[in-house]
DNA sequence: CTCCTTATTGACAATAATTTTCAATAATAA
DNA sequence: TTATTATTGAAAATTATTGTCAATAAGGAG
């Protein structure tokens, strides 16, 4: 094995192995700076390491979720969107998405109130509805520049 | 085709057919207060009309997609539902979702400056990326009462 | 380093939701 | 009533995702 990344600890701690697809699945995760579908995800593996299986990047990207190291998105094309949250250089922003050619934008120059009244609003509802927020998701839809 | 409805002429002046299916979908999705899924859409329909087939189910809330009044959400558990917007009784809101069970809970009691700050954001979206925004989903992910 | 245990993997089959196809049907205009 | 053609239902096709299982390889023990 290849390496000592942040993830590697993680994985062994949790009685993970850390292996050469997992490793290559979390890299491409990494330099990647969006949220890629496992489609994508696998061409990019492939590259870097011809013979991983589809498969694995399936089970890997469920494992991270439930690691809480990636974030699933689901944007309404039918296909599912991951994208590393723990470790990211990129930090947490919300979508614009295009309904028209289905591009995404994401933004991450909140306004100040914005981030506020976002904290604001969850502890209302956790008390409210006695619910444990984790983490949200906030989409704009609409029609981009191009499209219009 | 029976009675006249709101819906019936917004079909006709677009050169949509007022027929028995259409009504019948549309009917559900008004009485139901929820984002109803294809399957639960489809099971109503059944009890109104056996015989419609669930394709049309699929054909008809996709049309009205299209024309405004549905809205489709995604909420992580592969299945799309289905929400009236135009023409409902529910109001605009928001969503907490439990990512164990799976339950969804709709609140509306925003606060005040919750309204606002989101017509804010969505002005400054606007301009800045040149976004024609059409609407948002927000949603909140954490565990439910029930669930801890 | 070598051997052993067992988590992990890749290929393939199996599901499940949604879309497409197409001949039959029914809504509207004439 | 008749003609036109959008719409429909059934079935097939597609697409994303999940399950199965024998082969492989990670990591602990010696
Ligand atoms: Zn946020
Ligand atoms: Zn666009
Ligand atoms: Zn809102
Ligand atoms: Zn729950």
């Amino acid at each position: 094995m290849y390496g000592r990344h942040w993830w590697h600890g993680h994985l062994r701690r949790r009685g993970y192995r850390v292996t050469v697809p997992r490793e290559t699945i979390i890299q491409v995760l990494s330099d990647a700076d969006k949220h890629l579908s496992v489609e994508e995800i696998f061409n990019e593996v492939l590259k870097l390491h011809p013979g991983v299986g589809l498969t694995t990047v399936y089970r890997t990207v469920e494992l991270l979720r439930n690691m809480g190291f990636v974030k699933k998105y689901e944007f309404g094309d039918g296909l599912s969107r991951y994208e590393l949250e723990k470790g990211s250089k990129k930090p947490h922003h919300h979508h614009l998405v295009c309904t028209r050619c289905g591009k995404i934008i994401d933004y991450t120059d909140f306004v100040d109130e914005e981030v506020v009244l976002l904290r604001k609003v969850e502890n209302r509802l956790t008390k409210k509805y006695k619910f444990d927020i984790k983490n949200h998701q906030i989409h704009f839809y609409g029609i981009c520049d191009e499209c219009k």
